[in-house]
DNA sequence: CTGTAGTATAAGTAAAACACGTACTTAAAT
DNA sequence: ATTTAAGTACGTGTTTTACTTATACTACAG
């Protein structure tokens, strides 16, 4: 099997030096090029393609978040193996949604950077752990309290005014709702109101967010 | 310190003996009961609480997910270490929901068990490797695709019916959003019209929803 | 038995949203 | 070069909603 080849995409001379002695004598990977910043990075792209690319996430001009977003279009074969100082959820959510394969944080170790580099090129995800354990922590975070804000507060409302919470969220007009419950528009229109002062509420569109995040309708 | 007081929930007898035999002889923690469903478990618990219960998922009458919730408002104390021999997403997110502190596959071994327990008696969640593997997965793919149908849907929008979208879905009044845009209320309910014709919509409120699945705006 | 709180109902007026038609600009398409 | 389409922008007339105020009925406590 030949050698991996990779680039190095960091704006500071010493991390990129400090990679390079890293990976110096490893068997199987290759460090094909650098680059500073973006518009180096996608020149040496015209006359070399890697296997996988090590990029800074924060860079000058452009970030790697943007570069990577580029490269998963234009480049879709490159591995792209993000380093970062920040381990945290914002910078991995990002990262992620921009389609990188792995993410590591800057302290990483030689032997985790080489194995990391070998897993995404496989085509498969690295994380280290640091990170596994961010997401690990917003999923479980998510999972438990991301949806019931519980239906308590509903409570306040009289029986008729949550009957006409529930047709104003699915956005049904007034005087249909009124024809339906053969009630006056001005009555349908009085219960709303009262809604609304109960909740604290401004307006209908809060009324809808009020509604999903209690669960009265399904996105 | 003290031991730390296990009780076994599963009602499979083989099972039951299995973690016994696998637990006997391990220092700082103690087996104090068993039981094979919700019912004898919560019995049990009139007599005596544990620090951990090891719950299996699947049980007859009443599942594990069913019991950790009781568990999560009447014995908040209570550390939860779910055994399933299921690791599919689904149960684990149903799982976390559920509020459990731990999740093992039941092909676990003895030093993970061990470990588990001692983690969520310290107030830590453990998820076996194949769990994480779940999570991890599951959260880099709602990271790729799971959340931004925006960028694709809402490119059909010209730049200044995005903007008048943000407004509109942040309960703000055509009047208002007129005078802030220096435009005419006309031109903003135009913008408006527009919008909900290509994104096929008919009112407001389901402009909102489309924002709130969108993540143009956050609940 | 009576006052009070809660609920359901409704009308009048002011404000906002909507429907429809028109017009100017720019940028492809022919 | 001219047509076509898309984006942006307004005005008029109608419908709908928001806001205020008010009445009737019920339940319940004093």
């Amino acid at each position: 099997m030949s050698e991996i080849k990779v680039v190095l995409v960091d704006d500071h001379q010493i991390v990129r030096d400090g990679i390079k002695a890293l990976l110096s004598n490893s068997l199987g990977i290759k460090i094909i090029g650098e680059a500073q910043n973006a518009n180096e990075f996608f020149a040496d792209l015209k006359k070399q393609i890697p296997d996988v690319v090590l990029l800074d996430i924060s860079l000058p001009m452009m970030s790697g978040i943007e570069i990577s977003k580029i490269l998963k279009t234009d480049y879709p074969k490159i591995k792209i193996l993000m380093l970062s100082m920040y381990t945290s959820e914002d910078f991995v959510f990002n990262a992620l949604k921009a389609g990188v394969h792995g993410y590591l944080p800057k302290n990483t170790t030689r032997d985790e950077l080489v194995l990391a580099i070998n897993e995404v090129f496989k085509g498969n995800g690295y994380f280290s752990k640091s990170i596994a354990d961010t997401i690990l922590k917003s999923y479980v975070k998510s999972a438990k309290f991301g949806n019931n804000v519980s239906s308590d507060t509903v409570k306040v409302l009289t029986n008729r005014e949550q009957e006409i919470l529930r047709y104003v969220v699915e956005g049904i007009k007034n005087p249909t709702i009124a024809s339906r419950l053969s009630i006056s528009i001005r009555t349908v229109e009085t219960h709303k109101a009262s809604i609304l002062k109960k909740l604290e509420l401004k307006n209908t569109v809060d009324l809808v967010k009020f509604a999903i995040k209690n669960k009265i309708i399904e996105l």
